[in-house]
DNA sequence: GAAATAATATAGCCAATGCTATTTTTCAAT
DNA sequence: ATTGAAAAATAGCATTGGCTATATTATTTC
């Protein structure tokens, strides 16, 4: 039997197939891993270019969590490549940190712009997005795109 | 100063205001929290219906999950409230289960649709919205609805 | 009804993410 | 230069959600 044999759903039952369900469960377990991480990230980012540079107790104040909470989560940026820190320095991004929170700001300025524009309001967008931004894929982006797009070119042509 | 001054852009800098942030972040950790147990609640209900049975071994299989795993988590659901469990016999859903499962499904169904829509692919949809259901408040889910309705009378009308 | 099989329960491990309390280090101010 | 305050590091704990290995209980089959 093929792997990807019989996606979708399953004429026996009224159940979607398991294989393909199971497959959505893995990504969204693998997903949520990452997203602190990515949250992580791009609010560094935010920091450095915005203030110029990112302590512990700013990162801890904006998250919402403790300190020490922040210094763990450093640890294991540090560890997987993303930041480089000094005992007692400030935290700064490496290229690959400095690549995935490019690629993060950009998902999240998608997806909030895009529940803006289907009348979602701003504070609402905001918050819906910091959740939902790390499990659009692709695919989902680039019809976010699209649909931006869309929308745009329509209001420029006068529509309604 | 009020809890709800200076919500939104902060003047001082180019970033977000800081206890806009945080209230986001809060949220999404929130969020994060409650969608292992949605997740259960409504695959308990999508076997119990479709099946008439929800055995910790078709959940396992179905979340990919170990059955320890499985049985840790039933705990959990029984302790609050949503499931009922009798030693070595079947898995029912309290009412507030189902309450919940139907919330979780409509919600799930409404994301879903919604990404189709748009022209993500029927697959990618099912994943995305696995993870992205659980980060949808009311207001975006009321926006999708209103997307959808929209989208699908004018299809009827015949349009483009 | 006894044995084999299937399902569930339990024990014990690990990693991740949160916390508080405390110590260490740096920095700023006198 | 010393001191006091702020920041970061560290220790130690709890919870959640995974896992494997194993024991127990039901069920099925002969």
């Amino acid at each position: 039997m093929s792997q990807h044999e019989n996606i979708g759903h399953d004429a026996e039952t009224g159940l979607i197939d398991a294989n393909a369900q199971v497959e959505s469960f893995r990504q969204t377990r693998n997903n949520r891993r990452t997203e602190l991480v990515e949250d992580y990230v791009e609010l560094i980012a935010d920091l450095l270019e915005d203030g110029g540079e990112a302590r512990q107790v700013d990162i801890a104040q904006r998250l919402g969590v403790a300190q020490p909470t922040v210094a763990k989560m450093l640890k294991r940026l540090g560890a997987e490549g993303y930041i480089q820190q000094r005992r007692y320095r400030g935290i700064f991004l490496t290229d690959a940190g400095r690549q995935l929170a490019e690629l993060c700001r950009e998902r999240h300025q998608i997806v909030e712009s895009f529940l803006c524009s289907i009348g979602v309001s701003a504070e609402t967008a905001r918050i819906d997005a910091e959740g939902m931004e790390h499990h659009a894929s692709p695919e989902t982006l680039e019809a976010f795109k699209r649909f931006l797009i869309q929308t745009t070119s329509s209001r420029i042509a006068g529509e309604a």
